[in-house]
DNA sequence: CGATGTGCTACATTTATTGTAGCAAAGGAG
DNA sequence: CTCCTTTGCTACAATAAATGTAGCACATCG
């Protein structure tokens, strides 16, 4: 790739308003550690080197721009003194993810009998 | 340097190294096109490549990758003559998805204001 | 038979992630 | 004030993952 394409689509979130804003939100959860960052977030905030250590010591470099891409999302804020933290649509989101929880402990009772 | 840690965590599956199974959910969906195939395949089966063309032409090298993790996780199947198709479980988990499609709506209505 | 569609793979190039080290700034004792 | 710790954050080389293009063997048409 990488060819004289300008600004076209570069895995930006900023397409959400092409009318499938679902689409943009699964590119953004799909990438990696998103999902484990707001699921450690579910309970509070947490700083961002208690949330590395949460997240298995993830490199510091793509927490970095994890968390910078779910602030831009809207989905986090950094609360001074606190670190990190859901905002309230981040706090819906993680609403939406507890059903995965208990759907999480049925698929491991499949895959593993 | 850091290569001869005594053999340890293989990194076979991210998050599973806990025991519990919502981080090895989430570490599989985390990755790249996964929740997508998951979730163009909410509505019934599809063949491979019309997986891949509705997956914005994503590479067929990864694709065989995540539609073999996704039928080894028991998630989905691959259904002689119709494709790729979602399992019961499969079936479950879309389900669990369908709030996310609601909240994308409502999360694409701040973010681009 | 030839033409098409399926699931799937090889492989070189590009991109993303990791691991390690370190920075400036903001406190908290001493 | 100085020393010490912790915060959020960045640089950068090394590694792992994804992309794009091409192609395979097999099956199903016509």
């Amino acid at each position: 790739m990488s060819k004289q394409t300008p600004a076209k689509k570069k895995r930006a979130v900023r397409g959400s308003r092409t009318g499938r804003p679902i689409m943009a939100l699964l590119d953004l959860l799909g990438r990696r550690w998103t999902l484990r960052i707001l699921w450690e977030l579910r309970e509070g905030p947490l700083t961002s080197r208690a949330l590395r250590t949460a997240c298995d010591e993830a490199s510091p470099t793509v927490m970095q721009t994890r968390l910078s891409e779910l602030r831009e999302a809207g989905l986090i804020e950094l609360l001074p003194g606190d670190g990190y933290g859901p905002t309230g649509l981040g706090r819906d989101l993680n609403e939406t993810f507890l059903p995965l929880h208990r759907f999480a402990e049925r698929w491991s009772k499949q895959t593993t009998d």
